[in-house]
DNA sequence: GCAGAATTGTCACGTGAGTTACAATTCACC
DNA sequence: GGTGAATTGTAACTCACGTGACAATTCTGC
């Protein structure tokens, strides 16, 4: 008994130092992140499984702690288009747990994956007790509109190889290795990225590495020449993940 | 003197009657919308005439009183995606006014436009003694979230003639004559609304009058089956403007 | 160390839509 | 009512990229 519950108060101080990886969280009041905390889940799901259905309610809000989430829509034919594999660290649901209209996207678990779940009341609560929160959070999603709006126009107007560039680019930065990261990404994972089609992605993977721009190995892409590889996608609006 | 005191006082009055017309304006407190009121400006633009900038800070949002806003981005080699032609009693800037990170897009005046300008830092200072508007405004941005993720799918896996048939139902049903309206749009103009090439428009608009679906004319399309071609392009996320 | 799975490398081929260019129409205005 | 500007209609050509189908390689687990 003693044990288990000297276990539980352990379990909440980490579900609390994971929180506070994140900058609206740190930036609560003492009090508020320990109530989020205590409210919060962890969750496990098995690489594909359903974490939410488009438009159907979600639960709250996740903090992905290993594995990654992944958002796509599918279309009546069965292509996809992927919008984003979230790594650890990130958060997912913001706006349907603002705006109350269910999921986005259809979303499943990517490899084994962990996560942390604040379930949406609490956490509206919280908002509403805190309003410099909101100012927080519009901002986040000032930064995802202006994603999501260069994302159009990047598709419409940017050809494979730039859209490639950079994402090697923000996924070397995002690395903990930066510039001449060796990312561990298969192609097949780096086209699901950019929507395209495998074969693409690997003619053009070719090319850079004709050029001497990257290396290619067995599951990863290692960033040679990190500058050049920049200017290819120079001029390119927001560039982060 | 006296003309001018009451032209001012009727003015202001005409600026609140106006602003009233968007709803986060009407659920502020009096004394904060004839605040609002005062510091607004007038302006007017002619046809063309560059509004804001991409990455340029702006001024404060606009309420678009006669012509329309266009936003677009251009890219290096000249090609061009718009984002959207705001019509009279939409707003405009918002994502710029909130991260104060620049225009989003290059804006310029389509025909002749009038505008209602509320300042950035007045506005800003609204939301903040107000803090159930940023309520109202994350709901706001998650909206336009929602819709630029489903340009993202759209664009990537939905062809030309689906997109088309979707834009003509959702003008069709924001015209004054509903579902059997003819829209007063020339085929650039859809064109561009789209993000496609004139030809291409052309082409796919000929096929459905072809098929009965609408009748085509000089400056404008009449939909002929709303319901037809509303099938068309069933299945798919959001359906407005 | 070898079988089988996963991943990468390459091809031939199809196709939607952009581009350019020009002809045909419609309108607007003097 | 005819002339010039705007708009629509069309055709030939190009091209990036998707598709499907394999072969070649690299890993992994027994």
């Amino acid at each position: 008994m003693e044990c288990s519950e000297a276990m539980a108060e352990y379990d909440l101080y980490w579900r609390l130092s994971v929180l506070q990886g994140n900058d609206w969280f740190r930036d609560l009041p003492l009090p508020a992140q320990q109530a989020l905390a205590r409210i919060s889940r962890h969750r496990r799901y098995l690489n594909g499984e359903l974490i939410a259905a488009r438009g159907v309610a979600t639960e709250g809000i996740a903090i992905v702690l290993r594995g990654a989430i992944r958002s796509a829509t599918l279309s009546a034919d069965g292509k996809e288009v992927v919008f984003s594999l979230l790594q650890p660290g990130y958060v997912w649901g913001l706006v349907a747990v603002i705006d109350g209209l269910g999921a986005v996207h259809d979303t499943r678990a990517h490899k084994r994956t962990e996560i942390l779940l604040v379930p949406r009341g609490p956490f509206l609560e919280v908002l509403d007790a805190h309003p410099a929160l909101y100012a927080h959070f519009a901002r986040l999603l000032c930064y995802r509109l202006r994603k999501a709006y260069s994302a159009v126009d990047e598709f419409a107007l940017v050809p494979l190889r730039q859209r490639l560039a950079r994402q090697l680019c923000t996924l070397a930065l995002a690395s903990p290795d930066g510039e001449g990261a060796s990312l561990r990404f298969t192609q097949a994972e780096l086209a699901e990225m950019l929507s395209a089609a495998r074969p693409s992605v690997n003619r053009e993977l070719k090319k850079l590495q004709d050029e001497g721009l990257v290396a290619l190995g067995y599951r990863g892409v290692t960033v040679k020449q990190f500058a050049r590889l920049r200017d290819l996608c120079a001029h390119q609006g927001l560039f982060a993940s």
